[in-house]
DNA sequence: CAATGTACTTAGGATAGACTAACTTCGCTG
DNA sequence: CAGCGAAGTTAGTCTATCCTAAGTACATTG
């Protein structure tokens, strides 16, 4: 079995490899709140091991093996299904499902992953929109078109939102932006990059400055 | 915070206490699978931390202090709740749910044990018929009686079996022994202390050995 | 009351996972 | 191309939790 230190590393590999190739030390020591020597020195051990889970070499990073990448899905997958009964079935808002996730991700065994699963009706998504890999680790891919990137006059779909600051999930949530909102880009003010927002039916307009629009992802409105 | 393992040790040396009135060494060994010497270094450290959990004395064994009481019991709330959720909800079988709670017991937080609760509709007992302290941590007292104390002619009803064989649990669950049921002692040989036993309005009867009916705690027939 | 067995403790050490401090690499800039 | 800064590594420690081996205390029993 896997330490939850462990599960923790390769989660972390696996986003961030997700653009770039390869995760760096510091990269995953800021994510993993620990300092770059303990990365190093887990990164080694990790990559000594009789079946290793990541490939690491010197000053260029690790990059996960398929094992690896399998047991990262893996709690993925316990992660996000841990979000979403924590939100439909215990009423947990949503910016708190996050952490209590976290540390339930990792003691949850298969049979509970499989029963929690079948108990929510096979979901395909978390409640922050992120996609749900299936029983054979399969995940669809996400949007990662960032609401910033859109110009005035341009309609969207909320697709997911970034679940990493509480704060700004609470915010978010108190205005009815959520996976499946629909929004219009009234206007984009040149220098600060601010964001003048028609969201759905609800009355009014919000203006998001780049900060919260950059965590926002969408679909182009077909 | 306290750690796993600490909330380990208080709730065997809190079983433990139930009877006699302090634990020792070698049965909180037995009952952890850890060796005697790690059980004397670990409680002499409990004991000399700040606030102290438990009370130790050299070659007296442990008890628990007041404050430890109140962890012992929100760790063993925590059990009971997640195996009545584990059972009712998920559809774990009742020999399997006490390894899985055992993990889950130490990461959930307050608000996750306040609104499951409220999910399960505040239940009393879990599975295995024993008491789930409440929120003020009281606990109903349960029975002490085993089956294997009663004589022939007397009716009983199940209170609770012991949940710390799964395979005891299956093979009674498959006979319809659970908490609840009705059973009448039909004969006790003198010698093996075996138990022929009429089990509620099921068809036919069942023998069983002391080993087993020692496991299993009735409610005398009122 | 000496011998013995069981329960308990001490001493010394292992491992996982983290830390700080100091050093190395390497790309970039002037 | 020398020098600087950021990223990365090494070395040495620390804490939690466990271990084995060896010794101690105490009750029982001949």
């Amino acid at each position: 079995m896997l330490s939850g230190a462990t599960e923790d590393y390769l989660k972390t590999i696996f986003s961030l490899t997700r653009d770039s190739g390869r995760a760096g030390t510091k990269d995953i020591a800021t994510k993993l709140g620990v300092s770059q020597a303990s990365v190093t020195g887990y990164l080694q051990r990790l990559a000594g091991a009789e079946l290793p889970l990541i490939d690491y070499r010197k000053r260029e990073g690790a990059a996960l093996t398929e094992e690896g990448r399998r047991k990262a899905l893996r709690v993925i997958r316990n992660h996000r299904l841990l979000e979403t009964f924590l939100h439909r079935m215990l009423g947990f808002s949503w910016d708190r499902v996050h952490d209590e996730a976290c540390r339930l991700e990792h003691v949850i065994s298969a049979e509970f992953e499989e029963k929690l699963d079948a108990l929510l009706g096979y979901p395909t998504h978390d409640p922050h929109g992120d996609p749900i890999p299936g029983r054979d680790l399969d995940m669809p891919i996400n949007s990662r078109i960032a609401l910033a990137e859109l110009e005035p006059g341009e309609e969207a779909v909320v697709d997911r939102v970034s679940d990493s600051d509480p704060e700004l999930l609470s915010y978010l949530g108190k205005h009815a932006i959520l996976p499946g909102t629909r929004l219009t880009v009234k206007a984009v003010s040149p220098f600060d990059r601010n964001m003048k927002l028609c969201v759905e039916k609800k009355r009014g307009t919000i203006v998001l400055g780049p900060l919260v629009t950059r965590q926002i992802f969408v679909e182009r409105n077909a």
